[in-house]
DNA sequence: AGACGTTTGTGAACCCATGCACAAAGTTGA
DNA sequence: TCAACTTTGTGCATGGGTTCACAAACGTCT
């Protein structure tokens, strides 16, 4: 009776970065034949508490039986509508490096709904290289290609100081969402979405965490001042 | 007068993922020669506000100058004693594939602090390969390392199915700092610090993202309901 | 020396997210 | 059919994080 919530009210972000965890692990308990979950369950498969998956997936609508809990296959599904991945997302990566040719190849990449369209560098070594099916074109056939053949996601995976330059040529090309794996910030106009994949800035938390457990366990070298 | 704050004060986890940022644009003013900087001149590098960005380095200490600004040398180092950089973190990978190859090979990688002391996969064909200088092993060797030369950090870069295996293998050589690639929630007792990067969860987002903008503009086929 | 302009550091208000606890709703079994 | 049990969906309280706004502190200029 009522319309798809999803489309309805707004999703919290928090909730939006914890939806693909919770899709993955119904696909697996669906590849191992589980038919139905409670909260209960499915947030431990997750590690997160249940109120907070219940409250999650109410944001979506009211998938779940009381006193039994969720079907397996209709909230995967139910998730997959919601975070878009019923549509095709054709992708392009910029750079094809070594983390280019990672993200290219990973498996992982081609799972519901993405599929890669196109691969630039502007590296003559590269030149008409192929992987997985995808010529390595230079940078400036972007806009042509994009044309033909629409791009939905950018993904920057060139050294910081080309990110920008990059970055710029997607916007123009027409490109709104843009994944970037280069340690730099971008700016772009409103309206263009960013998001960021850092891998020494990762580390770099991890080693204060570390830090902080080594000065607590009895390190005393620090107790430098007293009151 | 008093003991350094970094040390007795609780850092909040959402400041902590900002320093790297405000320490890479730091590091970068520096080379460029710049000397002293303004919280709103930096707030806009990095693309914060800049009562975020002095109240993130109030927790540190005090180390600006009203009317004044921040000295660019003296705040880069304060951040960095504040993450733990000015130690040494020897590092580990484990899984030498495309990602492996492509991680072990990153030169953001080998940035101040951060140097791979271990590469590990269980891959005949890889055996005994060398990159940056350092060979690959075995997976089963990991603990007779550890012992002679400590690693502080591993890296996950294995498929999914493997992960919770090499991650047990990691925790039980006494490593309790895990920065995790491959798409699985890994369980580890309480002490270990895990922080997963999912390239799939990132481009779902997006594509929520990007969804929700193609049916704000305009898509009226959704409207299927009214009251 | 003193007034003026600038910028920091922080108290206070707001906002979002998390966790608790329970009523509503459904199933199962007698 | 009805009672007992299970699990969802959510109102409410709690806690952190972000933003505002301003007093305190510093340099500069006269």
């Amino acid at each position: 009776m009522s319309a798809d919530p999803a489309l309805r009210r707004e999703i919290p972000d928090a909730t939006v970065a914890r939806l693909p965890e919770y899709l993955r692990t119904l696909s697996r308990l669906a590849e191992d034949g589980v038919l139905s979950v409670s909260s209960e369950e499915l947030a431990a498969e997750v590690g997160v508490r249940s109120a907070q998956l219940r409250k999650d997936l109410s944001h979506l609508g009211s998938y779940g039986v009381r006193g039994v809990g969720y079907d397996v296959e209709t909230l995967a599904l139910e998730i997959s509508r919601a975070l878009g991945l019923t549509e095709d997302w054709p992708v392009a990566i910029v750079g094809m490096g070594n983390l280019g040719h990672a993200l290219a190849s990973y498996s992982g990449f081609v799972t519901k709904g993405f599929r890669i369209v196109g691969l630039y560098d502007d590296d003559p070594a590269l030149a008409d290289e192929r992987i997985v099916g995808v010529a390595i074109r230079p940078l400036a056939e972007l806009t042509e290609h994009h044309a033909v053949d629409p791009i939905a996601i950018g993904v920057i995976a060139t050294p910081a100081p080309a990110a920008q330059a990059v970055c710029d040529a997607l916007v123009g090309a027409g490109i709104s969402s843009i994944l970037n794996f280069a340690p730099a910030v971008l700016s772009v106009p409103s309206g263009v979405d960013v998001r960021r994949v850092d891998l020494s800035t990762e580390l770099q938390i991890l080693a204060f965490h570390a830090q902080r457990k080594s000065l607590a366990a009895g390190d005393l070298r620090s107790a430098v001042a007293a009151p």
